[in-house]
DNA sequence: CGCAAGGTTGAATGATCTCAACGTTTGTGG
DNA sequence: CCACAAACGTTGAGATCATTCAACCTTGCG
């Protein structure tokens, strides 16, 4: 169900102002997105664009979480892209979208009409630099999830899944814990992040449960009883970018 | 062997001038860019970058190819992008760069200072905007690469993987055709780009040949003999983008 | 209460990997 | 010009990890 009239938010009390494409931008170029911006809202599961579909505007995630993902004729599924609030979602130049975008959780995103918003690229280089900037952090992310996906076992994939989701909700929330995390995902959406099937997801969690690592509250809410262990299962050498 | 006196082709002259970064520039601003570049040729097999290593410079393709790779702790290695003649290397913005870049055939570069470049970003529209098209063209390929890694079998992804360079070098040669094509890579290096192990990839491509589908003049140099059966193998819905 | 959606667990299967032997090509020095 | 080694490639057999198929469990809700 979306719905385009939401309270209008000031730029200046946005919580993702720091991090958005607009991060950059002077206070006369804030009048301006303010005059163009809208605000639309998403249900848990409701279709933001779809596959081939025209682009008519593009937006930055607010609040919530929307998965891309792109499918084969048969069926299979690949997630590939999660995005978290400040996330930017759409192609400035290009009409199609590529894939289907998704609302993962109830969702706010800060619309700008596609036209409109290319005019901005061109015109507000703030916009533009930081634009650079965005794809080029997506890019990154997209080739360490490429690692991911061609060469890490299942324990390590979800390992590196759940290090991930608890580092983007860090960020996020006001009262950084690793006490109360949320996996915004079902086990067959983890699955399709994966690449794994979510029989497999299933077990690779109950073996973390079992060792230890994690613990579950419910289906969706969890702790992570041993961040020390958890990042030596992701296979990855660095530090995991986590505040001590 | 790094080399850097190459003699300096001019902007007007240079073969990817439509498709590369500078590919929106007016002519004042090519003479900006004519003062800043310079080449650099690297053997097959050179390191171009180490990961890690601080960014001095950015770079276009001109002529050969280059592969991005990132390596786990133990060993396992995955290339992340294989990149063409205009396909760009570097992202401005970050003094580090966060993966082995290496010369896969002989290769030029058409490089610049991270630094001139950073300022040329903020004052030269034209490359900011080309720019934001270029790493949104790369993310989508890094995307369509994550729905083979984590979803196509061994079949589809050699297919997949033989059809993408053969676009690419239609693109890139002056006579378009399907009966001299080169793989730019070795069977290893075909394994870490798909995430499979090399004997896989020959029994997969021993398969393609059993098949007719594929003939191979020698390991390096083949044909497609039947391209709609090539583009059947690769899991893909569209029309992979071939002339007809 | 009873059903539907999501999740867990088990057993068997199979695609890909691992390990190993053998082939082929290329370049080099005698 | 040949012999040889080194690098690369192919093929086979067995092992393994993830998948498939199936049963059953849990939770939320009309």
């Amino acid at each position: 169900m979306q719905k385009i009239d939401v309270p209008h938010i000031l730029c200046a009390d946005c919580p993702i102002q720091h991090r958005a494409v607009c991060s950059r931008c002077e206070s006369d170029e804030f009048d301006r997105l303010e005059s163009i911006k809208t605000y639309r809202t998403f249900a848990a599961n409701d279709p933001i664009f779809w596959r081939g579909e025209e682009l008519k505007y593009v937006a930055s995630v607010v609040k919530g979480v929307a998965k891309l993902e792109k499918s084969l004729e048969d069926g299979r599924n690949q997630m590939v892209g999660l995005l978290f609030p400040s996330d930017f979602i759409g192609h400035p130049k290009r009409r199609q979208i590529e894939f289907d975008v998704t609302a993962a959780s109830d969702i706010t995103l800060c619309c700008f009409e596609r036209e409109p918003f290319e005019r901005l690229l061109v015109e507000v280089p703030h916009i533009a630099q930081r634009m650079v900037e965005i794809a080029l952090d997506e890019l990154d992310a997209a080739r360490d999830w490429m690692v991911l996906l061609g060469r890490k076992t299942a324990a390590e994939k979800i390992a590196t899944f759940i290090e991930m989701v608890a580092r983007r909700q860090q960020i996020d929330e006001a009262s950084p814990s690793l006490n109360n995390l949320v996996l915004p995902l079902l086990r067959s959406e983890i699955a399709d992040y994966l690449g794994l099937t979510l029989e497999t997801v299933s077990r690779q969690l109950s073996t973390l449960k079992r060792d230890g690592v994690v613990e579950f509250i419910d289906k969706r809410h969890y702790r992570i009883l041993d961040m020390a262990r958890l990042h030596d299962a992701t296979g990855d050498d660095s530090d995991g970018g986590f505040i001590p």
